[in-house]
Parts: structure tokens; sequence; C-alpha cells
DNA sequence: CCTTGACCTAGAGCGCACTCTAGATTCTAG
DNA sequence: CTAGAATCTAGAGTGCGCTCTAGGTCAAGG
């Protein structure tokens, strides 16, 4: 039994208009058939190659190379290579993004406290507190 | 000594167009003042707030929120504890995102496994291999 | 001096990823 | 049969975060 886009769009949490938009980009991997009315009939493999795709777009993967994975995987068999390299390449990025969120959080974690230590002890210590002032440049 | 914006997009890695930008958006804690001649003359405290706002954008917090964290410093004391709920929030955002992507690298991950083991044992199993096909619906 | 590069303002333009609209058709429940 | 919900296509519009342009002014080295 098919599945029309509103099944797919609860299934998947896109929303109808990305289902389209999708489609339009080329990131499913087979052309969506219609029904005689005119409809998208989707099916099973076609909503759990949305879920894939939604973790790597989550991820940060850009729909231009979820494209390409998707064009590779089209290609059919021979090119497994190109579509390894494609996502080991994405791996190292999510590592490197949460490398960097993890940085940040640290910075964002002392001001926490520094303002947790101020919050609960009175006034303040080590924040920019009133607006800086400074001279002039050259002046 | 002052800074001329060259100077900060150097130490910052912002654009001298980003910086203008930011500026038009009020996410400065003062208004960065003018030599005789006309030319921004920053100093390090705005060096250093703006090392923090890059912490703040590449951990995903808007623009706009970031302005209104600029704006409760600006106000000047008294409004702590809502500095520290903005910060906490987003500190909230932060571990959840990189929740996120923990999950959607061991998803990744899996997929490159498979193709690992495919790519180094000779041809196919558990890959969308050749574009799916399916039925027709209510045919 | 004078050239060359950095800087100025105001505002237009862009890339991305949708999102929404219009106007028509199809499907479904009563 | 019919009303209302869901879907269709093609294309315009949106929000974000810059980025670039035009048409100048300013400043530092030779």
């Amino acid at each position: 039994m098919s599945l029309s886009i509103g099944d797919v769009s609860q299934a998947t949490g896109l929303s109808v208009h990305a289902l389209r938009f999708f489609e339009r980009e080329g990131l499913f991997l087979r052309d969506i058939p219609r029904t005689q009315g005119g409809q998208r009939a989707y099916e099973r493999p076609d909503v759990d190659w949305l879920l894939l795709c939604n973790r790597l777009r989550e991820s940060g993967m850009p729909i231009a190379t979820v494209k390409r994975f998707a064009d590779l995987v089209k290609e059919g068999p021979g090119n497994e290579p190109d579509r390894l390299a494609l996502l080991r390449e994405h791996e190292r990025q999510v590592e490197a993004k949460i490398d960097e969120l993890r940085a940040c959080l640290a910075v964002i974690h002392d001001k926490v406290v520094v303002y947790e230590r101020h919050v609960e002890a009175g006034t303040a210590t080590g924040l920019w507190s009133p607006p800086l002032d400074a001279e002039p440049r050259r002046p």
C-alpha cells in the first residue's frame, strides 16, 4: 500500500512543501510515481531514505551534498568508494562541529558560573558590567 | 591605542562588512567612536566582546538573541538574573544540539561501516543499492 | 605632493532552505 | 451527491546573515 504526501509528511516531520521541494531538487532515489489522479504515491523505502536525509540535514549537510549522494546511489552499484568517501568526509565534519560546540559550551558555561556566583552573592566581578568606555583614537 | 576596523577584522576573523553590519544591528556594548577623520576606533574590550559573540554565534545563537544579551549588558547592573537565564537557556540548547549531532553521527557512522565492509569485501549488503521500485498506488 | 590602499555611508544583492500563494483538481466522509 | 479536506503545479516570497557596490574620503609611504 502506498503513502500520500500527507502520510510521508507525518512520518518524516517534513512539511508537504518541503517534500515537493525535495522532489524538484532531485533528492529522491527515484521518480515518485503518481496515482491516476496525479497524486504522489510514496512507499516505505522513500520514507526510510528521507529519515536518513533528515539525519544528514540535521547534522549540517547542505542539500546540494545530499543530492550528490542521492545521485551516486541512483547511478547504481560500482561507485561505493565514492559514497563512502562522501559519508566519511561528512562524518569528519560532524565530529569537528561537535568539538567546536564543546569548546563554545566551555566558554558559555564559564560565563554562566560567573553570573551564578554574581547573582547569588550580591554584586559583581568579572562581567561586562556597565558599557565599556575608552579614549578616542589618535586624539 | 585604538584599533582600526581592519585590525579588529584580523583579530576576530569577522569581515569588515560583518563588523559594520553588527554595529548597525546594535550588537556592540557601546557606540563605537570615530576618529576626527570619521573612522571607527575600537578598543580591546570591543574585541573581547566580539570574541564572545563569535562563540555564541558559532554555537547557533541568532543575532537577535546576541542583541538581547548586548542590550541587557548595556542596561547596566541589576538585570544579572536575566542575563544568567539567557545564557543558561543557550547552554541548554547547545547541549541538546551536541546530543542531536551525536545521534546523527551514530547513524552516519553505521552507514560508513556498512560501506567499508562492502567496499573491501566485494559486493553489497544493506545499502540503498539500485533505485528503489514499487507498485503504483491504488492501481 | 601624490599615489595607493584602507576606510566611510547607504543601500542593493545573494545563497540557502524552505514556505506560501493562486487557482485548479481530486479524494473522502456524510 | 456534495461539502470540505487534501493534493496538484508553477512560481513568488521570506528570513537569516551576511556580502558587495557605488561613490566617495582619509591616511601613510615614497
